[in-house]
DNA sequence: CAGAAACGGTTATGCGAC
DNA sequence: TGAAGTCGCATAACCGTT
């Protein structure tokens, strides 16, 4: 691991790195997360092409290493796309649980600084360091530390941005990959952003820089020195005013831990479209139970079951129903979606992915009294409860409702 | 009392991010 | 030229209530 002791003198991320004065927030970011995880577990790998995301036919890359980036595979891409530029990559099949467990440990890392730590993702945190400087020295020795403590302890990289703002942390980390540091001083955040082209905003895609570039806008300044009046005759009144106050530099965001998740989601893309109405409905029921799994396992209940349904040709449809009681029970979620399923008219449409989403989360706890006088929603609840039992024991594959388990091993 | 306007909830779509 | 899985947010239309 000799490549992760990057903090010498030596080292061109550190000789220049600016007054970091006023730069109390970092962000850190792991370097190609999934693919650098694999890596590590599996020494074969090291200075490989590696690839990671699942099915080599319908999938799309979730990671690459440097070695494969290099030749052109990034992230989100297609992964037919990918091993065609990279014929000889090896290609791996996600782990999520261990990118999880990593996860975790990083974020313990990041805790021990300070307690004002907001995860972005599993591989990406924000973390206000003003409270731990006198402690532990200024915001880019706290930084290195950190690199130094994940690289030893977890045996991946990562790169950290330092800046004053939240968003332009996040943009530094950019310039610190791979593996480094950069500080953007307080009297060098202009400078550093407006040469930037504009989709280095936060909220500027592909469609919104479209836009943007047809009223002749191509970087950050550009963006910056454009009444709002004007963008949000595009883009509307929120994203043009929160573009023109990020160009400026302006991010009045602070760094939030516990931020609660307001929606808990599953959706599964087929290995083939599917149009025969029994297996669809099988599926619909196996992500009803995994959903309610994760409602459960959080202790919240849903007031909204939203169905999502992608076709062959890729148009999707979204419809939702809010229920009078909130649930966290399979069941309820599986009638509800298979309500919505069968409101569409979908006679022989071959079908790509079916999904299911949860909105209106509130407590388990905060539920309406009502259930309590409703025999048969508790005994489903009370059944379901079992299972989470059993599947804790035993694991998820082997715990599911007994029209799954027939499905699965016909096939 | 009819109707305007404000409002909150619901539903559907689209975009963007990792 | 093929397109995952999970999220958040904005917008717009519609609805019933006030």
């Amino acid at each position: 691991m000799g490549k992760f002791n990057s903090s010498s003198p030596h080292s061109s991320n550190n000789r220049v790195r600016g007054d970091d004065r006023d730069c109390n927030i970092l962000h850190v970011d792991m370097d190609a997360f999934y693919a650098s995880v694999e890596v590590r577990d599996n020494p074969q790998l090291r200075d490989k092409q590696v690839i990671v995301g699942h099915g080599a036919s319908r999938g799309v890359v979730l990671s690459a290493t440097y070695q494969a980036r290099a030749l052109g595979v990034r992230a989100a891409m297609p992964m037919s796309q990918a091993m065609r530029i990279a014929p000889q990559a090896v290609v791996v099949e996600p782990r999520m649980g261990a990118y999880r467990e990593v996860s975790q440990n990083v974020m313990t890392i990041f805790e021990s600084v300070t307690p004002l730590v907001q995860p972005l993702s599993l591989d990406e945190a924000f973390l206000d360091v003003s409270g731990a400087i006198k402690l532990m020295g200024k915001p880019s020795v706290i930084g290195d530390l950190i690199r130094q403590r994940i690289a030893t302890e977890q045996g991946i990289t990562c790169s950290v941005g330092v800046a004053p703002t939240m968003f332009v942390a996040k943009l530094a980390t950019n310039f610190a990959k791979p593996n480094g540091l950069h500080v953007v001083p307080a009297d060098k955040v202009l400078e550093f952003l407006h040469p930037l082209p504009l989709g280095a905003l936060w909220g500027v895609g592909e469609k919104t820089a479209m836009q943007l570039e047809r009223l002749g806008l191509r970087t950050v300044a550009d963006i910056a020195h454009t009444p709002v009046k004007i963008l949000s005759r595009v883009i509307g009144d929120a994203v043009a005013q929160h573009l023109v106050d990020l160009s400026w530099g302006r991010d009045l965001r602070s760094v939030t831990p516990d931020v609660a998740e307001k929606s808990i989601g599953a959706e599964r893309t087929f290995e083939e479209d599917i149009d025969d109405v029994e297996i669809l409905l099988a599926q619909l029921l196996d992500l009803s139970s995994k959903l309610a799994a994760r409602l459960r396992s959080s202790n919240q209940v849903a007031k909204t079951i939203t169905l999502k349904v992608r076709s062959a040709d890729f148009t999707t449809v979204t419809r939702s129903k809010s229920l009078e009681i909130p649930t966290d029970i399979g069941h309820e979620i599986y009638i509800t979606g298979s309500q919505l399923f069968h409101g569409l008219d979908l006679a022989r449409t071959r079908i790509r992915l079916l999904g299911l989403r949860a909105t209106g989360l509130r407590q388990e706890s905060q539920r309406s009294v009502q259930l309590a006088f409703n025999d048969q929603i508790d005994r489903w609840r009370e059944a379901e409860q079992v299972m989470d039992k059993v599947a804790d024991k035993f694991g998820q594959s082997l715990v599911k409702p007994a029209r799954l388990i027939r499905t699965e091993t016909e096939t």
